[in-house]
DNA sequence: TCACGTCAAGCAGAT
DNA sequence: ATCTGCTTGACGTGA
């Protein structure tokens, strides 16, 4: 017999809600930067975190990847607000509300930081986006639970080395970045294996991402590949993290659905038992299928693989 | 009001 | 060489 795992597996969406009028990631351009305008930004963006969290904990999605567009040019020089303490406040009421309803919290820098990266002012500027991102989740006053997901970065011709300069760089972080990061398999360089290979040099706990695993892969089962980055998280980093995203019909091979294929998605819920993790959605249509995820689960945990 | 060129930032692969 | 995609298009100028 099945376990119920649907009672422990917490369904997410990233970052973006289509059905509130509100946001967590409105920006402005460089050259528009003033303090007030960058004031009144992150007041309408942490309003929005709020208001769709409430949204997601009255429809039973507990897990969320908070943008990384919170508090823009948040690491750029440009940027004279001291918003650690101007919201603090604000990140407090938000992150006991996270805590209050057991809400698990992702982040995801995006592609311009390269931790690895062979350019001194990239690894440099990496480590200062990295350093916003543990601010907020700190400000907001989670656990280590809540984590940093990155992908290793690029590989400059030489793989083996540029997953070493990953290793070493992380042990190098600060230990409020080193204890919220992870790494992500991606759909073009760094496989599931090679991530399972940066563990082992460094420690650092491995997000398994099952649709770049279909697209960029290293041979492992669903299962196989669950077993392993299971073996890579420590008890203090809460339930393991799995991305989840099936294939745009018609579309070039790696690109994203629009909306769930729920066969496929069934199929994978099968095949990822008995492991147990929380499970976000990268699906374009957002907290749509979020939502029909949360019914499947909990709908009926005896369906089988087609 | 709306079309559309452009946006802080990197990298790989396709065209 | 230039374009596209990436966890997410959206800002903002000019007509």
């Amino acid at each position: 017999m099945h376990q119920r795992f649907e009672q422990y597996m917490k369904i997410g969406y990233p970052c973006i809600n289509r059905t509130l009028e509100c946001s967590g990631n409105s920006t402005f351009r460089l050259k528009s930067y003033s303090q007030e305008r960058l004031i009144k930004t992150v007041e309408n963006n942490l309003d929005g975190l709020l208001q769709m969290l409430k949204f997601n904990v009255k429809k039973k999605i507990l897990f969320f990847r908070i943008t990384s567009d919170l508090v823009p040019f948040a690491s750029h020089e440009i940027n004279d607000l001291d918003w650690q303490s101007y919201f603090k406040d604000e990140f407090k009421e938000i992150g006991e509300y996270i805590i209050q309803n057991d809400i698990r919290i992702s982040m995801h820098p995006d592609q311009f930081i390269v931790l690895n990266s062979n350019k001194d002012g990239v690894y440099h500027n990496s480590v200062e986006e990295l350093r916003y991102h543990a601010q907020v989740l700190n400000l907001l006053g989670l656990k280590e639970d809540a984590k940093i997901q990155l992908h290793v970065g690029g590989v400059y011709g030489d793989k083996g080395k540029s997953m070493e300069r990953f290793a070493e760089r992380y042990r190098e972080l600060d230990d409020e970045i080193k204890k919220r990061l992870i790494i992500e398999n991606d759909d073009v360089s760094y496989t599931l294996k090679n991530c399972l290979e940066i563990n082992e040099m460094c420690g650092v706990p491995v997000l398994f991402d099952s649709f770049h695993h279909e697209v960029n892969s290293s041979g492992e089962s669903i299962g196989e590949a669950l077993t392993k980055v299971c073996g890579t998280w420590n008890a203090s980093d809460g339930l393991p993290m799995v991305d989840y995203s099936s294939q745009e019909p018609g579309e070039k091979k790696g690109k994203h659905g629009e909306s769930m294929d729920e066969e496929d998605f069934k199929e994978f819920i099968c095949r990822s038992r008995p492991h147990d993790f929380d499970l976000m959605l990268e699906i374009k249509d957002k907290e749509k299928s979020a939502l029909r995820a949360v019914e499947i689960l909990s709908e009926d945990g005896r369906f089988e693989p087609s």
